[in-house]
DNA sequence: TATTGTTATACTCTATAACTATA
DNA sequence: TATAGTTATAGAGTATAACAATA
């Protein structure tokens, strides 16, 4: 679990003020979603031994959009070059991803997902989807209604 | 970031079937509540340098509702005792938890969280927080009553 | 000389196996 | 003999520093 997965409101981060009300309404729904959101994550999340580990996938992820250099990779995912380096290595040794040479720039080599590759990204979705999908068919219209407005709505926050 | 972020609804999980239409919408709208929740948490998550490291932040934050043994904590995060073990050690040594004998029995022995310990939990949120607490006071009532009403409706779905 | 990428080394968090002490 | 906890050791994944090749 991560912190303050049951809690209230706790350690609501502006101090005490005349017009507390409504920075503590803010505070206690920002805990709320925060909170609701982070038990969602953690319900569809990496479960281990069915599917490759997150930093390898992420990378998987990316490369279907196009192949990248390893630099790319690392400076996307904020990691450093060395830590990209041997992500990459091990996803090349297992036949995921292939290693081309840059035809402009010697020093440069570009990363091009295989099918095998393109195959484990969509079993990894597949299988994180797979629970919400049951749960949301039990739901009325109007709440699967709420949920997309209310999804539209968080990347908007979010983007902000 | 983590893997369809930005995706379509890639890899639905069933099959192609005949009443694919309906299967379809669900498995989008999985999918968009899914990347939306994954956005927000990992907007909000541990930035190092000026917080604790996750797992320590948890058991932290097990021990503000109550002392708890080892191997209580353990279960509970579903991690060895070992580690369970070193990470408590590293939190004594921090001196934000303190060891106490269990009286009833000479082999166990019960955390304690110190006053540097609460407060360091009250920091995380507030930090966590902080984000989405300034983006929530641009929304209006009527989005904000909307978000509440969709993280409700998230936990009973992750709940069920 | 600057840049791209890899190799060398070390630190953290995780695990399993072996050990100590209490029941 | 079984249980609670720690210590010993090893395997990932990360980082910084040093290196090789190319611009």
């Amino acid at each position: 679990m991560n912190v303050n997965e049951q809690a209230p409101a706790v350690g609501a981060p502006t101090a005490p003020s005349l017009s507390a009300g409504r920075d503590n309404e803010l505070a206690s729904l920002a805990n709320t979603v925060r909170i609701a959101c982070q038990r969602v994550s953690r319900r569809v999340r990496y479960d281990s031994a069915d599917t490759l580990p997150p930093h390898q996938l992420v990378v998987l992820f990316h490369l279907t959009k196009g192949p990248m250099t390893p630099g790319d990779l690392a400076s996307r995912e904020r990691v450093s070059a060395p830590s990209m380096s041997k992500t990459v290595a091990t996803l090349v040794e297992a036949g995921l991803v292939e290693r081309t040479q840059d035809p402009d720039d010697g020093r440069r080599c570009l990363l091009v997902v295989t099918a095998a590759g393109r195959a484990a990204v969509d079993d990894a979705a597949a299988h994180r989807d797979w629970f919400m999908i049951e749960r949301l068919a039990r739901l009325t219209d109007e709440e699967r209604e709420l949920l997309a407005e209310a999804a539209r709505l968080l990347n908007e926050v979010i983007s902000s």
